[in-house]
DNA sequence: TCCATAATTCCAGATATATCGAAATATATG
DNA sequence: CATATATTTCGATATATCTGGAATTATGGA
């Protein structure tokens, strides 16, 4: 992942409403919500959660498809997985900070 | 981690300037850089980048001390592992993406 | 076709962020 | 103390982001 791309993907996150909704459909993926469901659970007007979709997606974290009247919103996790990446590769590359990556590690894989 | 604190790491980090500055000094860990340092090599007034060192700093991303009339600046790598684990924990918490975290730390551990 | 539901787009106002010249503060040296 | 260097603070402007009401588009059912 590129650094302007990286950007784009922290700033999409480094929002509140768009955080939850994110972490929101992390937890239920694969199945996905409509845009109305997490408005509904977020207690957020429709327009303006779907202004925050748009940035999610438009950084590549969620992808949307049609069904019926609804629209599915579904969080992308290798986009996630590629940001902790280029995050974890900033902070060890050419450096060495195996130690505090083997702590992500076994904290993780546990 | 909380969420409000992650929220301002990564607008911290959300910033071309900021991500610039805070590679440039994991670069140069443990040593750190100089404000007008830092300035110098990024072509940034001073006092821009000043602005940008007080939100890392204020982000926990970033130490400062005063070392005769210079101010070191140094990256806290701690801060960094911190926010990926609380990303890699929003992603893997409770559902399981191992295999995912697996990639990470093989990338990260060669 | 007409109506209801779901979501988005348009638009405007409010708030926050970024930028940088000028002035202020801190430190060292002659 | 006077001067030079390093950095920060102040203040003003420009730009971007967030928010939500109103209107628009898309789909399905009677």
């Amino acid at each position: 992942m590129e650094t302007e791309e990286a950007i784009t993907v922290l700033a999409s996150l480094a929002q509140p409403t768009r955080m939850q909704a994110f972490r929101l459909l992390i937890q239920h993926e694969p199945e996905g919500l409509t845009a109305g469901e997490i408005a509904r659970r977020l207690v957020v007007p429709p327009n303006t959660l779907s202004a925050h979709l748009n940035v999610l997606s438009q950084a590549g974290l969620t992808t949307a498809t049609r069904k019926s009247r609804s629209v599915i919103y579904r969080a992308s996790v290798s986009r996630l997985t590629a940001l902790t990446t280029f995050l974890t590769q900033d902070c060890c590359g050419g450096r060495g900070c195996e130690a505090q990556a083997a702590i992500i590690c076994s904290e993780t894989l546990t």
